[in-house]
RNA sequence: CGGGACGUAGUGUAACGGUAGCAUAAAUGCUUUGGGAGCAUUCAGUCCGGGUUCAAAUCCCGGCGUCCCGACCA
């Protein structure tokens, strides 16, 4: 894409209210825009990151057999009220609204019961066991208190899947299955070394823990113990001496740290499909509960978390698994038409082996260009100037190793592959 | 939901109850051109509604909105 057609602009300064690290960075680089506390905009570059998110979550949870489908934001009453969680004495933060003629529907806070009637059309039988099922969807919850930019709003994008299961063991399975393919999408984030799985309290889910995936910083809201020799991990809210007898754990062996919550996963028993009356019939024609489990990823507070661990004062890195645009291509032409045109030939050629680039082709000056690239991030860059024509290469350099050296071509093809 | 801070051009900031100013962004022209350039000209603002006062950005009341701490977080 070229930059001169890019709407968006980026900005020296921050609004003065926003004072996360994230929002900050994405707003002046013209990644988001606030439309209201907690409500965010993905722009063109911001999408492109989001949907880079989305893109590797889909593929691992696609890999262990997750079936990807849309539920409506929209919901019935009534199915909530067959899991006592449509009071708002139990739940909270539901948004809700009214059809013209009075009937109250919810607007989509999380799914179980929606996916637990929906799917249940179509399980009769132990045939049609064990299911993984999932969306990627806006979430609407009325929290009291937004903050932090991405990392908390009332609308966000999250992946919620779901398991249906037979047998505990089944059910167990599944539920680890899961679990590996959450540390392969944070792997694959670059955030896989600083992020763990973590004993929680279970919720109203459940009187089991359940797990989430803390990733470790210093603005994180959840205070977390940490034993990196066995990889267990324990938050606060369930830090008693009766959890640590229940896990085998002693109190001297955790460190405690800072973590944001990346994901959350939960054995969620028969609560569900009990309530809504889905069970399945066994090999002998009886009917067997079915054994269910949840499956979060906040999609949109990722970006925000990316951008909390990779920021620096000059702007955001991104991972190159997220990265908007694969490389930045800079011209300083300053006016040189057969330079000019030799950087729009080197980004029709880039394009055309398959790599995405933003091609700064704007009429600005170099300190204005390094330190929009600067901002917006992209780990890779290339410079073509009347400097590197002299000496008869392009600059290459790299944000996330800082390093910057003349290169051919051929050379960063090759690095871009 | 409890507590605190706040609301002035697109953005950031000033203004004792008495002419709303500065910077930046934007527009035009000239100069400049490897790390957010210089000069000149121009455009653009007191969140909304009441009240006090000769006079309100400023004081008072109400509303709306934003941020922070806590609580909550399915």
């Amino acid at each position: 894409m070229k930059q001169s057609q890019l709407f968006t602009k980026t900005r020296s300064e921050a609004p003065k209210d926003e004072v996360s690290k994230n929002s900050e960075l994405l707003i002046r680089a013209g990644f988001i825009h606030k439309e209201m506390a907690g409500v965010y905009v993905f722009l063109p570059l911001g999408l492109r990151v989001l949907e880079n998110v989305k893109k590797i979550v889909r593929d691992e949870m696609n890999k262990i057999g997750g079936q990807e489908m849309m539920m409506t934001t929209l919901q019935p009453k009534e199915i909530w009220e067959k899991t006592n969680r449509w009071d708002d004495a139990v739940v909270d933060n539901w948004f809700k609204t009214k059809l013209k003629n009075g009937t109250e529907l919810g607007v989509g806070l999380t799914h179980e019961e929606p996916f637990v009637d929906a799917l249940g059309e179509y399980i009769q039988s132990y045939k049609d066991l064990p299911i993984l099922a999932y969306q990627i969807q806006n979430k609407f919850r009325n929290e009291l208190r937004a903050k932090s930019g991405l990392l908390r709003g009332r609308e966000f994008v999250m992946k919620d899947m779901y398991s249906f299961a037979r047998t505990e063991e089944e059910h167990n399975m599944l539920y680890e299955k899961v679990a590996d393919a959450y540390y392969r999408v944070y792997d694959r984030l670059g955030v896989g070394q600083i992020t763990r799985r973590t004993f929680a309290d279970g919720g109203i889910f459940t009187k089991k823990f359940s797990d989430e995936f803390q990733t470790f910083s210093d603005i994180g809201e959840d205070t977390i113990y940490v034993n990196e020799e066995k990889k267990v991990a324990i938050n606060k809210e369930i830090f008693t001496d009766e959890t640590l007898e229940k896990l085998n754990i002693k109190k001297d062996d955790l460190v405690e740290k800072k973590g944001i919550e990346v994901g959350n996963i939960f054995p969620l028993e028969t609560k569900y499909t009990e309530a809504l009356g889905v069970r399945y019939k066994d090999e002998k024609g009886e009917m067997q509960p079915i054994i269910m489990g949840c499956y979060g990823i906040g999609i949109s507070r990722l970006v925000g978390v990316l951008v909390e661990i990779f920021g620096t004062e000059k702007g955001i890195v991104w991972p190159e698994s997220v990265s908007p645009f694969k490389v930045h291509l800079v011209e300083l032409s300053q006016g040189d038409e057969v330079l000019k045109k030799k950087a729009t030939d080197l980004y029709e050629e880039l394009i055309s082996k398959g790599i995405e680039v933003l091609f700064d082709d704007r009429d600005a000056r170099a300190g204005e260009k390094f330190a929009d690239a600067d901002l917006i991030g992209i780990p890779h860059r290339i410079v073509i100037s009347k400097k590197t024509e002299e000496k008869g290469v392009l600059e290459y350099s790299n944000r996330i190793t800082t390093e910057t050296t003349g290169k051919t071509k051929e050379e960063i093809i090759e690095i871009l592959k």
